[in-house]
DNA sequence: TATTCCGATAGTGAC
DNA sequence: GTCACTATCGGAATGAG
């Protein structure tokens, strides 16, 4: 500091860090991360339609800021499970890692008839499904739902549209799968890391488990530093968000026509 | 890039850079950081006040966007002078460097007593002559302004308010030499590098010229991640520019009070 | 990597 | 370091009964 310009120099920094807060005893603990237990605790209080469905093993629930038209969390929920890194627990327990693929398994079917009933009247490919179905249901006597997929043409793969698996470090606590559609065209899509976080190594697919020991996907290193690049074309958008998301609607509308 | 995730590869980026942009030809080749030209070539031209005086060798300005409560700008009209870098002219042309001075020295008066009109009615130290002026202006035949500074006392000293000098990389274009009140309260002064550029070793106040050849002045690295330490206490602000503003709104209200 | 708010940092374009 | 605008990056606090 210039001598010139200092006159006075008294008591030191006002800068005296964290400002005291008084807390009631009440908030003192409160972490926001652990905002899933309540779902895998009593899935039957949760009343707002985010409970998708649950067994003893597992609840099944609606992402609170879905990354996509479709986005589901898969919760196992025994504390012996939820409390480990999924990376881990994927890797090194071939029972969870069973049932989590079966889990998964009915979850994509159900996903993707969530996406056949939002995207189905647009999709080229899928023309020979709704068309048959349109037909199937237009008879004296239409079949019950059940036996309607063995009588129509398979149609589009939406299937092909739905990853699945967990982030490498997740910001919830509690052990959790993503089952979401591809296209990331939503308006909780609001930052870099949120995109990211499902289109690059830093998303552990379901079909890449049981990792190896010591496998380098446990330490994915600077991530959200990495170039944004588009997961249908590929185009790279290094760090321009605002461009990725302005593409991405653009995706959007040929995904859907697809 | 994951090639799962990749459906397809079609032409590459659609990130085109720069949009072009219709210019019209008056505006192709405008610098705004040739902006003090005018004042420079035609002070007579100037009508808005913001011409303090001028003569065949400099022009006085006060400063568009002023970062104290006074801010001049001292600005040669010789293009041989202008056209130059500060501290290679202020340090290798003597007397440049002499009539900068003089010139100065003349300016601190003027901004003195503009100090001193700003603030002189509540500054303690300024007390005494301010009730000696007072008493003089009350009697029967007051003396003219010239004649009043001899029947005064001192009072505040003003001129230590006063810092003058360059920045060591000026964003204008044309020499100039800033004279201003160092209390930095002013809504112009909106981020870091305003602060920085004044009360740093960024800023080279005149009388340190000449500088020595090779003088590690001329080269300050990478100042705008200094810290930011008040003028007045020395309390360090790191990189907090809005903490720092809150603390110089304090230290004016000390300040003008001295 | 939960969100949200705020603020610091960085790039650009401008006459 | 000219300003002004936008966007990116970075830390801190955080709800609900």
């Amino acid at each position: 500091m210039n001598a010139r310009t200092k006159k006075h120099r008294t008591s030191p920094p006002p800068l005296t860090g964290k400002v005291a807060r008084v807390k009631t005893a009440a908030k003192v603990g409160f972490d926001p991360r652990d905002g899933l237990i309540r779902y895998i605790e009593h899935p039957e209080r949760i009343t707002d339609g985010s409970v998708v469905e649950y067994d003893d093993k597992f609840v099944v629930i609606k992402d609170k800021f879905p990354k996509a038209s479709v986005h589901l969390l898969l919760l196992p929920r025994d504390p012996a499970l939820y409390t480990q890194h999924s990376l881990i627990a994927l890797s090194t327990d071939p029972t969870f890692l069973s049932n989590v693929r079966t889990r998964i398994a009915h979850l994509k079917t159900l996903v993707a008839s969530e996406l056949r009933r939002q995207y189905g009247a647009n999709s080229a490919s899928d023309a020979p499904y709704q068309t048959a179905l349109e037909d199937l249901m237009s008879r004296p006597n239409p079949p019950p739902p059940s036996a309607r997929t063995a009588l129509l043409p398979p149609g589009r793969d939406w299937e092909a549209e739905i990853i699945a698996g967990v982030h490498t470090h997740p910001s919830m606590n509690h052990l959790h799968i993503h089952i979401l559609s591809r296209e990331m065209h939503s308006p909780w899509v609001k930052h870099k890391k949120h995109y990211l976080s499902f289109h690059t190594s830093f998303m552990v697919h379901m079909d890449e488990f049981p990792l190896e020991e010591g496998s380098k996907r446990f330490k994915p290193g600077d991530w959200p530093s990495w170039d944004m690049e588009c997961w249908r074309c590929g185009a790279n958008y290094k760090n321009k968000f605002k461009k990725l998301c302005e593409h991405l609607s653009e995706e959007f509308e040929q995904w859907k026509k697809e």
